[in-house]
DNA sequence: TTTGATTTTTTGATTACTCAAAATTATGAA
DNA sequence: TTCATAATTTTGAGTAATCAAAAAATCAAA
C-alpha cells in the first residue's frame, strides 16, 4: 500500500510532467513543489526507482514508469472528484477546496469514491477545469490556449486555472475570473509584461504574462 | 499539531475509559484494541504524557489530561459526525461507514466538520446511537440499560450499538437490530449464555451475553 | 577549455512509529 | 508468604521520512 508521501511525489511528478514539456523531471523542481531539501526528494526518488514507480537517471530527473503513472493518476482523480464534491455538495467555495482534497484523497476508499462520482453525475471536469481521470486512469487531454496566446480582441470563455494556490485563486476570484465567465483580451505589452483584458463580470483587468499564462480559454 | 497516531491513541483511550468502569486503562488494553505489540503502546503512552495528554502510572495504565480529553473527545466528534454524514448524504449502509470513518477523521478540516455538522442539522447521535461530541467538547452522557439488564417481556426501542467492528454489525443488522428497532427481551439463561429476543422486524432471535450486553435499549 | 556558479547527490543525524524478545514487576494460588 | 504466571517495561533494532551541510557532478560564461 502507498504511503501518503509516495502518493504525493507521484502526484507532484506527474503534474510536473505535464506543464514542463522535456522529458524528465529534476529532482531539485520536485523538491521545491514540495518545500522539502533538495537530498529529501533525491532519496525518495530512489525508493520511487527501487519499487518501479519511476525511471531514475542520476543528475538529469525522472519520469513515471506506466505503474508510477497509474497511480498518479488514480490519486489525482480523487483530488479531483473531492474538489467538486467539496463545492457542489458541500458548497465551499471552488477557491477554498484545493487544501482540504489535498488531505482528503489520501483517506477516502474507492468505495467512497466510487459513490462520489456517481452523485455527481461522473463528472468530467473540476471546479477549476482540471480533467477528472476516468476510474480505468483515462485522462482527457485538452489544449485550450491560455491568456498569453489567445486571440486579441474576440470572445472567449475561460475553461481552466492551472494553479491552484490559495492567493492566485483569490485573485482570480476577485477579477470574476472564475471557469465560464466571459472575457476578451485587449492588448498585450511585453515589455510592460501586462496583458489587459475586460471581463464581463468584472470589467477592466490587468495581469503579468506569468499569471495570464495560467488561465486557459476556449474561443466562442 | 497531533500525529495520526497520537489522534488514535487519544481516541483509544478516551473509549476505553468511558467502557471500562477503573480508574486507569492499562497499556497491554490499548495495545490489543489498537493491534500493537505491548511495548509499542508503552513507548507511545510514554510520549503521551511527556505531552501532558495523559498521566501514566508505570505497571499500572493512564488516564487522559484535561487536553488528551479535549483532543480525544474532538477526534470522536469528527468520527461520528463523518459516519452520519456517510449515511444520510451519501446514502451509504450503517454498518459499513466505521472504516472510512476511522481515515476521514484525520483529514477533515475544522471549515469542513463546520458544514457538515450544519448540513445535518446539528444532530447529536451518530447511526450507531453513539452521542456526537459538540464543537466546545461537551459528550451527553446517557445512561440506557443493555439487552442483558432491562426488564422483560417490555417493549423496547434500540437506542446504540456500543460496538462498530464490521462483522459485528452485519449480524446486528442481519437480525433486524439496527437503532430504532422495536424489540422485546423474551427470556435469559446464564448458564446457557442465552438471550433470547421477539424482533419486530425480523422474528425470535438468540444471542450470547457478550453480544446482547452490546445493544442498548430504551423502554418504551 | 578552464573556472565559477548551480544543481544534485551523499553523508550523518533526527523524529516518529513499530516489532521481537529479554528483563522486570505485579498478582494470585498454594 | 512464596513462587509460578501474567502483565508490563526495557532493550536493541528496523522502516519511513525528513534536514543540514559537505562532496560531487553539471553547466555556462569567459
Amino acid at each position: 500500500m502507498p504511503t501518503i508521501a509516495i502518493e504525493d511525489y507521484l502526484k507532484c511528478i506527474y503534474l510536473e510532467e505535464q506543464q514542463g514539456k522535456k522529458g524528465l523531471v529534476p529532482t531539485g523542481q520536485i523538491a521545491t513543489a514540495l518545500s522539502v531539501a533538495p537530498g529529501t526528494a533525491t532519496a525518495m526518488v530512489k525508493t520511487l526507482s527501487d519499487s518501479g514507480l519511476v525511471h531514475y537517471e542520476p543528475y538529469s530527473g525522472v519520469q513515471l514508469s506506466e505503474a508510477g503513472r497509474k497511480l498518479a493518476v488514480h490519486v489525482l482523480r480523487r483530488h479531483r472528484l473531492v474538489e467538486l464534491f467539496l463545492v457542489q455538495v458541500i458548497g465551499m467555495d471552488w477557491s477554498e477546496v484545493h487544501e482540504d482534497a489535498d488531505r482528503l484523497e489520501h483517506a477516502v476508499s474507492d468505495r467512497l469514491i466510487a459513490r462520489i462520482d456517481e452523485m455527481l453525475g461522473h463528472p468530467t471536469l473540476d471546479p477549476h477545469g482540471d480533467p477528472i481521470p476516468t476510474a480505468s486512469g483515462v485522462v482527457a487531454e485538452s489544449n485550450h490556449p491560455n491568456l498569453v496566446n489567445c486571440d486579441l480582441e474576440r470572445p472567449h470563455q475561460i475553461a481552466r486555472i492551472t494553479d491552484q494556490a490559495a492567493e492566485f485563486l483569490r485573485l482570480v476570484e476577485r477579477h470574476g475570473l472564475r471557469p465560464g465567465n466571459r472575457l476578451s483580451v485587449l492588448s498585450r505589452d511585453e515589455h510592460a509584461d501586462a496583458v489587459r483584458l475586460l471581463s464581463k463580470d468584472a470589467g477592466e483587468v490587468s495581469l503579468g504574462f506569468r499569471a495570464a499564462s495560467k488561465i486557459l480559454v476556449q474561443p466562442l
